[in-house]
RNA sequence: AUGGCAAAACGUUCUAUCGCUGUACCGAUGAGAGUCGGAACGGAGGAAAGUCCGGGCAACACAGAGCAUCCUGCUUCCUAACGGGAAGGCGCCGUACCAGCCGGCGACAGCAAGUGCCACAGAAAAAAUACCGCCGCGAUUUAUCGGGGUAAGGGUGAAAACGUGAGGUAAGAGCUCACGGCAUUACCGGGCGACCGGGAUGACGGUAAACCUCAGGAGUUGAAAAACCAAAUAGGUUCUGAAUUUAAAGCUGCUCGCUUUUAUAUGUUGUUCGCAACAUGGUCAGAAUGGGUAGGUUGUUAAAGUUUGGCAGCAAUGUCAAAAUAAGAUUAAUGAUAGAAAUUGCCCUUCGGGGCAACACAGAACCCGGCUUAUAGCUUUGCUGCUGGU
RNA sequence: GGAAAUGUAGCUCAACGGUUAGAGCAACACCCUUAUACGGUGCCGGUUACAGGUUCAAGUCCUGUUAUUUCCA
């Protein structure tokens, strides 16, 4: 189940405003995460999104690599760290990884980086659930 | 042999596992649309970059001509077109000078259309107002002064009135002559032409990447252009129907409604001045209509295309024939991990090989033709002067 | 994706193609003051973003590159 498809990224205007007005966020070196829960049925757990800044990384190709190896850590470590427990949670999330870093790290760094993000986020989201935006 | 310069070709490959994306296919389900699963094939570049030029394509504008603005600028040809390319001319560079060949470079129309500018220095920077000097003339205090002629010499400058020699002259001066350079040319010859050779002429400083003149060209905006699709939401316009009318304050959480006060929605007509009739406007409901927003489809990848071969041409290029499952994303795919090989460098070597390290510049966004810039490594070709004279 | 503008001293800006690129603030030194501030005097600081060209001469003109900023949504 190391799937990436299309459902699973964000690609709405509206909800990627609302995301990075609203959305609460918190620093994971080299990473930016901003979060909320989505209102809408969504058919995944998360809809993500990369955003690699073109103002740190004046090349298209670094911004590719970095956007690349993001996707490739994300992917193979959803399932496990994030799905299982938003499942039993029962709750849906719109999800934006910044990388904010100064030089490209080899990737695993960024994986291992990952996980620690996932851990986190799973923290502030079971912290959130008692009182849900709907 | 090595280095440099110029031109051209290439610019990693294979396997396994897990993914992304497109195409058409098979199976399941379903009335269908679709959904799920499976296996097959395709999936970044020589610059995809910069956006510097030129097109295609699309929308809008548009009688014709001129002015202004901007761009280009040796000639001929190629091309859909170009500021690109090819061939040629001319100039410069490649061992002092000259000639020829060879190679490289050149924004290379016109200062002899007009105007402007040429700091400082210098007498003078362009119609020579003569500082020193040179040569006459006049005056005399015999050493100077006055008023002329003179661009040969001095000095200044980036640049000094074409250079050298002779004649000529009071001294000088293209003033005259010879040789040489430069420019122009309504002349003659060669060349399609730029131009070349000869003759004639002389207005013989530089600057047009100074204004400008001449010749040629340019409508504007760019795929976030543009066309189409079926829904939802708010509002616009039109039509139909219903009720009947405004403003302020209060009652209730809000709406409806009720109460009080004031005026009696606007206009026209009539009027007994109380009001009545008609039209318009407003409120509610329904229908139609065209536009906007977000979404989807087309545009959008079979093309002035790529590869190979024949023919025409010096070449750029044209033409004919054949071949190929020939990227198509859209918050944006083409990746990650592991192993092997190739190439290069260094070290060791029993010459069989082994170990370590490196592997550039860089990522399609409607599509083409160029130019420019970046680029590890590797391959090929040419040149890096040759000949003759002084 | 497309379209513009600007790079000059540590900062903010000037400068007809022509002398050694200038002004204010800042920094430094001295004077003033018991001392600091204010004030005064002096002084320091420039590859005019980079490369090439035109010109006798380039910060200025032309071409290419690079960096920064802005606009269109």
């Amino acid at each position: 189940m190391y799937t990436f498809k299309k459902e699973e990224r964000l690609c709405n205007k509206r909800l990627l405003e609302k995301l990075f007005h609203k959305g609460s966020s918190f620093l994971c070196y080299p990473y930016r995460v901003s979060w909320i829960m989505a209102e809408a049925e969504q058919p995944v757990p998360v809809q993500v999104v990369f955003p690699v800044p073109k103002k740190r990384y004046k090349h298209a190709v670094d911004r590719n690599l970095i956007r690349r190896r993001m996707r490739e850590a994300y992917r193979l470590h959803k399932q496990q760290n994030l799905y299982s427990f938003l499942n039993e949670a029962n709750i849906k999330l719109s999800l934006s990884l910044s990388y904010i870093g100064k030089e490209i790290e080899p990737y695993p760094v960024m994986e291992k980086k990952m996980l620690k993000l996932f851990v986190q986020l799973c923290d502030l989201v079971a912290n959130e659930k008692p009182q849900p935006i709907n």
